[in-house]
DNA sequence: TGTACATCAGTGAACGCGCGTTCACTGATGTAC
DNA sequence: TGTACATCAGTGAACGCGCGTTCACTGATGTAC
């Protein structure tokens, strides 16, 4: 949100528009929220004509969902990252996982929402489909791993869901302020761990 | 959703136009999204005119967290009512109160959404506050009477928390269709169940 | 019971605004020969 | 190497639209006496 570079009109043909917008737009929706956001703010903020972005997406829609399977993706690569930094298919690899799940979470909330439905009620493209798919894969394949399984069978799912859903309503109830609720305020990282643990014995 | 009453138009007083905007509004959300709604489309479906909410409600916003809150009143009234159908203090009890949860979700997505954060980055008003505490409130006790305890302590929190976050998470992913993402799709009572026992443990 | 009047809860027209998108255009780039 | 030309990727002005909200107003209701 913060390493948006404002382009520099040195140019008639940008090199990356494309991706430019998508980081303009993302840097608005994290500040703002996905509906203060504008088509016309992500040109300014782009230093381009309010015309330029249909050159690369077909509708504001598209840009979102587009910023979407952009998260999606980092999603995905900062796992992938995690889960080579601990021994594999073990509950630390898991939980490391799960943490750098709620971490992207708090620190692209709007974002975060937007690759999970807060599109209105438009069904997820194509590309999100698959990028989301491949985040899933990873935690599958070390929930496999975990359970000393060479593939991926309903064992598996039958572990790996609940860690999801765990996460993801971690993820939730953390960038809705929900932590502290009461006087006993909760700690991501011993949660995340506690209830690893006990979804996978 | 499908309970609004178009207004009729007998008398110029209404009786409780309120609630009827409410109504009104909460039906439009449910169809098209908390986005696709306007005000103007409320007062067409309650047949008022565009300026008479402003009698009840100081703006857009407002009226958007009288639906939350609202919606979180309705949510208390089941989790209640789900309790009391059951041994209290007991996996049963509790399980039920996730599954009362996830069925709200279910029946009116974005009203869900609205309740938890969807409203753009504003805080959430002091009555959303107190009426979604007190549902947080009834899992708390059904909680502290499984551990045998007369009050919600530290303990009781370490429990219950993670049983709302597993329940939150599965509510998300369930309106966003993520429970059939794999070839073998996630049975939304058993999940709750297995994951409400091991949680328990 | 009848009347005067304050208050409540609507009306309907109007407002300024910024939005998403389209249009005909033009400058820059890449390629064939 | 130089030139012709197709294509790409922008511009800038304009559009129609529906939005949230305000305004002066008026009909209905409740109450005091």
């Amino acid at each position: 949100m913060t390493d948006v570079t404002v382009h520099k009109k040195t140019a008639y043909h940008h090199g990356d528009l494309k991706g430019e917008l998508i980081a303009a737009a993302r840097s608005l929706i994290e500040m703002h929220g996905p509906d203060g956001f504008s088509m016309s703010d992500a040109c300014r903020l782009a230093g381009v004509s309010t015309a330029a972005p249909y050159r690369h997406f077909s509708s504001k829609q598209d840009l979102l969902a587009a910023i979407a399977a952009d998260g999606l993706k980092r999603l995905g690569e900062d796992m992938e990252t995690l889960v080579q930094n601990h021994p594999r298919g073990t509950v630390e690899s898991i939980s490391a996982i799960g943490r750098g799940y709620v971490d992207f979470a708090i620190r692209e909330p709007h974002t975060f929402r937007l690759m999970f439905g807060a599109m209105g009620a438009k069904p997820e493209n194509a590309q999100m489909r698959e990028v989301g798919r491949a985040c899933y894969g990873i935690l599958l394949g070390e929930v496999a791993k975990f359970l000393g399984k060479t593939e991926v069978d309903e064992a598996v799912v039958g572990r790996a869901f609940p860690l999801w859903t765990f996460v993801h309503g971690l993820s939730f109830l953390a960038i809705d302020g929900k932590l502290d609720v009461h006087e006993f305020p909760v700690d991501i990282n011993e949660s995340i761990r506690i209830a690893t643990g006990r979804l996978l014995s």
